[in-house]
DNA sequence: TAAAAATGATAGTATTACTTTCATTACTCC
DNA sequence: GGAGTAATGAAAGTAATACTATCATTTTTA
């Protein structure tokens, strides 16, 4: 799906745009699996060069440092997810059966893309699954939603609260409730594997829209 | 809250026990400053020996390494967290009530506690907004929990697993209700304060409130 | 008061997170 | 086709991080 849907991420996410050049473009690819197997605190710019052969040098032409690389990486995942919901809600009338659609696309954005052989997004889901909440949860987190980097996601965000809007105008915490739906969406699974009691085993889905749709009345 | 709470803690959090010298205990609390003032990326166990006038191999000996700390700090949260919700629902008989109140302790976790001047409670639970996840989002995510370092969350999520089922025992997903709750009341005033357009700037409490009862029907 | 435990001082290592410089290769536009 | 420009690679260097080790000194305790 990456290479495919190419979503204009926000230029400051990167120094020179990965998705122009094939470097780049293995970079992204590469840094994904790498992630996925050794995680966001094991990872360096070093490593990924090795296993790419190529140099740490040439990789921080792209991106500053790894944590801009994981926040574009999120974003992409983020701008995909959306586009994702919005293809399941299209032709759908009912506001609740939208909203059911839409966090059916949510919950299944684990599955690869077999359109996309070079690029494993069931690998990705799992980064963002484990990583994502490190691209804000810094010290330069005002600085960098001011140079626009949480852009997709607060995209994202903002489509689903238009869905939950036509389900109930009325509901007072409509973006608290998208917002805290994505989260589970992605902890539950997280929890189901690693810290089971922390969940029900299983139907994430089930579990969201049961609470999406009695909160919305 | 910290010196007067002394909750037991896995002692696989640390290699000396923090809480039985003084030193171990000017540890915690100028973690937790420092921890709230430089965020957990740039903290280090050098910077924390020179402001407390140590050095960094006393401090090694109390803690593998910075996540460790983390990982005890909170936990320490979780446990006093635990003792205000059951402070909070005792003498309550009505299910919903206690919920209520429950809840309400869960949002006011960011509160100093005015008993204990020595130790910065609204600073940690600031840092605990912050930084709590990345104490279960790593590698080791397994082998720690193997070890019992999450104990302290479990049994946070037990308690109010009970509260809840007392409200409707048919509910079924009050692990996942619980462990959604609680991650919503602390990313969304952490949302509030960074990523505004992701929440419905305020009344944490009341969200929660209506997203609980209205789950459990 | 002697033994044991804790701390401090100092030094050392491997790795991380970069930056710099310069040579080489590849692309591009006239 | 050749000149100029941009991208990459190779190599080296730096400051900081994340520790570990050793040994002397202070503090605690029995």
């Amino acid at each position: 799906m990456l290479p495919t849907l190419r979503p204009d991420l926000n230029e400051h996410l990167y120094l020179r745009d990965p998705q122009a050049t094939e470097l780049g473009r293995r970079l992204l690819a590469e840094s994904v699996r790498l992630l996925d197997e050794i995680g966001f605190e094991a990872f360096t710019f070093k490593k990924l060069a090795v296993r790419m052969g190529s140099t740490e040098a040439s990789l921080y032409r792209y991106f500053e440092n790894k944590h801009r690389l994981l926040t574009y990486l999120v974003s992409w995942h983020w701008a995909w997810l959306r586009f994702r919901v919005r293809v399941a809600v299209q032709n759908v009338t009912d506001p609740r059966q939208r909203l059911r659609q839409a966090l059916g696309a949510v919950c299944e954005a684990s599955l690869d893309d077999p359109a996309t052989p070079d690029f494993d997004e069931a690998a990705l889901a799992r980064v963002v699954m484990a990583e994502a909440s490190k691209a804000y949860l810094t010290k330069e987190v005002d600085a960098d939603n001011e140079a626009g980097l949480f852009r997709e996601y607060k995209r994202l965000v903002a489509d689903l609260v238009t869905v939950v809007q036509a389900v109930n105008p009325t509901y007072p915490y409509p973006h608290a409730l998208v917002s805290t739906l994505l989260e589970a969406a992605r902890k539950q699974p997280y929890f189901a594997q690693h810290l089971p009691s922390l969940t029900d085993g299983g139907n994430v889905r089930a579990f969201l829209e049961h609470l999406a749709l009695a909160a919305l009345g």
